[in-house]
DNA sequence: CACCGCCATCTTGCATGCAAGAGTTTTGGC
DNA sequence: GCCAAAACTCTTGCATGCAAGATGGCGGTG
């Protein structure tokens, strides 16, 4: 009764589908179940509490039980699903208990790859960044949801990675699904879009400067008041875009 | 021709596997799997460098490939394992960078958690830390070095767990598991260690004052002294128990 | 003698088969 | 008519079979 209601959602992740060279075709079934199944979740697709039956994402995946059962271990072991014994994984709720405490370790993780970015920047970088800075802006004024989250993104990542920092940039990647998991589940845009962009280009002012204390400051509060921000209006519209239920 | 040398080292590590009732055997293969293998991984038996020959595992611990391959992408995503398409996974190198890396990144960790746990201790949760420091100098004067470990990991946790924060709480078990790891490798006692001992007072002090700031402050100085030391001592024993080379 | 290419074997990646646990429905008894 | 128990079905967990890629040895050739 409850599975009615897919429109084939597959149709477009499935064109995401790399759809490799003929050639070849071994060895990748599996990374690629994950990274369709991690975007159908992470993306909302996939809503949270719907019960992931193997069988039928074997048929929708054209893949056999196997990849499929291994990308579900994976995801859960990402917290993006909960797997109980003998039982269906269940795509994680977004608690916002979880959302609350995702916020601290977030801000200190970028606050930490600010104070160690500083010591590894360049010049090229700074352009590098500012050109994503720009690309938002742009975005911006074009009222482009999607490119400002992928321009976003990319300019946060960038600066973890100048962190040169191996462990700091995987943990990094395991919290921005979440994050991005959150994003993607408030449909609509912050109220603070200029805010935000007022401080990347703090960011990048402490960046020229080669101001780490500053920029450690400046990332941990930017972080801290995006993700405040999108928990706040989490927790308004909490339930709003909760189109099906049972 | 370097896989001569396994004086079937599983057996102590099959002496761990739960031995459950016969009833219920079903659906803990996968997860007892990855106990077994992680543990000898961090714990040495499986050394750097060795590859993992599916087959052989399946004898080894008499399951059959399935759980044994999920095991094996599991550890691989904790980063325990490397893993090329179509080729044996590997034991991971313990990579200095990634070590250096590990100290900024478990410091901060646990200096938020230090910061955090101030609004939740309770009487009794200073009671149980410091049940466990005593623990840790019982079994410093009797030089018992895994009853030691032990309750320093407890002690760590209990803080950790004392920030009410899961996303710290998860991000911490993967951090510690490397971080145990590098302490197996090294299997010395680290030189400071009535050092520690002594940090391990202040943060007790800490926390029975609800000194949220000392705490933290307190915390983060205790593993970044910690974990550097480690790192330093691995650097110089830095080939004398690689015992087997080719 | 050295180097290149080919064949045998091994190993992994994926598909499928089979059994056990859980939920559901139906049927029999009260 | 209602409750309970048994059987059915559904779903997962594990085992195994099969094919493609990789490795190593061997022979041929320059």
């Amino acid at each position: 009764m409850t599975e009615s209601n897919d429109t084939t959602p597959l149709a477009s992740l499935l064109a995401h589908l790399p759809e490799p060279e003929p050639g070849r075709r071994k060895g990748k079934l599996h990374s690629t179940t994950v990274a369709v199944l991690r975007n159908m979740i992470v993306t909302g697709v996939l809503a949270p509490g719907t019960r992931l039956n193997e069988r039928e994402l074997c048929e929708q995946l054209s893949v056999s039980r196997t990849p499929v059962r291994e990308a579900i271990k994976t995801l859960t072991q990402d917290g993006l699903l909960r797997s109980l014994p003998n039982y269906s994984a269940v795509v994680s709720e977004l608690d916002p208990d979880e959302l609350n405490s995702l916020i601290d370790v977030v801000t200190v993780i970028e606050g930490l790859a600010g104070e160690l970015a500083i010591a590894h920047v360049t010049d090229e970088d700074v352009a590098e960044i500012g050109l994503l800075h720009y690309q938002m802006l742009l975005h911006h004024t074009r009222d482009e949801l999607p490119g400002y989250f992928e321009a976003n993104k990319a300019f946060h990542r960038k600066i973890v990675e100048l962190s040169h920092n191996s462990i700091l940039v995987w943990v990094w990647e395991l919290l921005a699904l979440r994050v991005d998991r959150a994003r993607f589940s408030s449909n609509r845009w912050p109220t603070r879009w200029k805010t935000a962009i007022q401080e990347h280009q703090l960011i990048l002012d402490a960046l020229s400067t080669r101001d780490g204390e500053r920029l450690a400051r400046t990332m941990r509060e930017h972080v801290r008041n995006g993700l405040s921000s999108l928990v706040t209006s989490l927790q308004t519209a909490n339930g709003t875009d909760a189109s099906q239920k049972d």
